[in-house]
RNA sequence: GGAGGGGUACUCAAGCGGUCAACGAGGGCAGACUGUAAAUCUGCUGGCUAUGCCUACGUAGGUUCGAAUCCUACCCCCUCCA
């Protein structure tokens, strides 16, 4: 095993802030099995590889020999987490829990081991505690530091509404890692007040208070903005291979070395001499194409990155059409059909006035022959394979 | 309870009787250039049985030849006072 101070180079890798900063090596140097401990709602089990840069930090601290806690807050689901925003959630039912909770292992073990994860639910202790033990515990903490966290401060001054089961909840999350006598706590920047809660909790009941590790939220495919399904910025970890691949190939140069930081399991000398590499006249462009390769193999397998990796040059590079091109067959409408509605029957767009839109910016393709004519009408008994911009294809038979 | 301000397309935000399918910005899409990158430049960004027609400016009515723009009622949001 490498010495101390490697290892605290790359867990700190990526991270946002450890707190406190001296604690990471003092808990380390104790030389024991560290109990590393990460929550995660069970209402939104499906996960894009911005989550898998807490979930990559799980597995530093597992091939580092430390016992990670994977834990599924079923119990604090109920109350929903007030670090966003307004809505009370429905609470799940125990069904609807324990299907999210597959879903999670099914995702996370492509990146975890799961001999060596161990998963808990917090209803196993929370579901047991009563009134009485959950006022002990709201007892240790004052309503002046729970304004201290910048949302419920921010809504207390605005005149919004604060409920107070919600302050219940960072109380819950804290007494998570007292129940699990945690070492580390992993979460999300926008944790970090809740995990620091732990740590108070986790004194109050004589426990060594936890090292509070927050990763940053991972910028999404435009850069930009944060990570997220809503904003379509993302790579899920269930997409398919090429699409994937291509979705990391859109991505710029310099959100590609972020996400190799965060992303990749390459050690930080071999990216320091990728990084020259790329410095000394290497294409960026091959760099990038070993960050798409390393992601697509972890989550499918080395054959399939592979493959979109060769897809993606045939189809870019050579500009070959795509192998998989979708197959549609049509009816036409007394012998023939006008392109524009052949366009949107195809689902290559979305009305016909975008086809039309499309046809005089020079966005369509025939057969890989641009056309011009929007009165265009195509015979029946025919097969083309119809493009739209660069990436949208359609191979149509019309009958 | 009282006083005032506001609700416009994906978002922000102009317009305040006709030339408004609605300025501008962001976002998105497309074209050029490329490494399906970024940056940059250009165009587009309601629908349709398509050189015309139909729906749209909180909701419902009204005035007018004509309304997003004026009037009435209603709904929702915000600010100040109690």
């Amino acid at each position: 095993m490498s010495n101390i101070k490697e290892q605290i180079a790359e867990l700190s890798r990526g991270t946002d802030e450890i707190l406190p900063e001296d604690g990471l090596e003092a808990k380390l140097k104790e030389g024991r099995p560290l109990v590393v401990k990460a929550g995660f709602d069970p209402t939104a089990p499906d996960l894009h590889i911005g989550h898998t840069v807490l979930i990559n930090k799980m597995r530093q601290f597992q091939q580092l020999g430390h016992e990670v806690v994977f834990l599924i807050g079923d119990f604090t689901g109920m109350i929903g987490d007030p670090s966003g925003k307004n809505a009370t959630r429905p609470p799940l039912t125990p069904d609807e829990i324990q299907t999210n909770a597959e879903t999670y292992e099914n995702q996370i073990f492509r990146i975890l081991d799961p001999d060596k994860t161990r998963v808990e639910f917090n209803s196993t202790w929370m579901g047991k505690m009563d009134a009485a033990g959950l006022i002990k515990l709201a007892a240790r903490h004052t309503v002046a530091r729970m304004l201290e966290r910048d949302d419920f401060s921010k809504r207390y001054k605005g005149g919004q509404s604060i409920s107070i089961h919600e302050f219940l909840y960072p109380l819950v999350q804290g007494y998570d890692s007292v129940a699990l006598k945690a070492d580390v706590e992993l979460g999300g920047t926008d944790q970090k007040f809740n995990l620091l809660v732990g740590r108070q909790l986790q004194q109050d009941f004589g426990q060594s208070p936890q090292i509070v590790m927050t990763t940053p939220l991972l910028e999404g495919l435009d850069g930009v903005q944060k990570m997220s399904k809503s904003l379509g910025n993302y790579i899920g970890i269930t997409d398919a291979p090429g699409e994937m691949f291509g979705k990391l190939m859109s991505i710029s140069d310099d959100l590609m070395w972020r996400y190799f930081e965060v992303l990749s399991f390459r050690s930080l000398d071999d990216l320091a001499s990728l990084r020259k590499a790329v410095a000394d006249g290497k294409n960026p462009r091959d760099a990038k194409f070993e960050l798409g390769v390393e992601i697509v193999a972890r989550f499918h397998d080395d054959a399939a990155a592979a493959g979109a990796r060769d897809e993606f040059v045939a189809r870019f590079q050579k500009g070959a059409m795509p192998e998989e091109i979708p197959e549609k067959t049509l009816e036409s409408d007394g012998g023939q059909l006008g392109i524009a509605h052949l366009l949107r029957a195809a689902g290559l767009v979305a009305s016909t006035s975008e086809a039309f839109r499309m046809i005089k910016q020079g966005a369509v393709k025939v057969d890989g022959e641009r056309i011009e004519d929007r009165a265009l009408h195509v015979e029946a008994g025919s097969t083309h394979v119809y493009q739209v911009g660069k990436r949208k294809f359609a191979r149509v038979t019309l009958s």
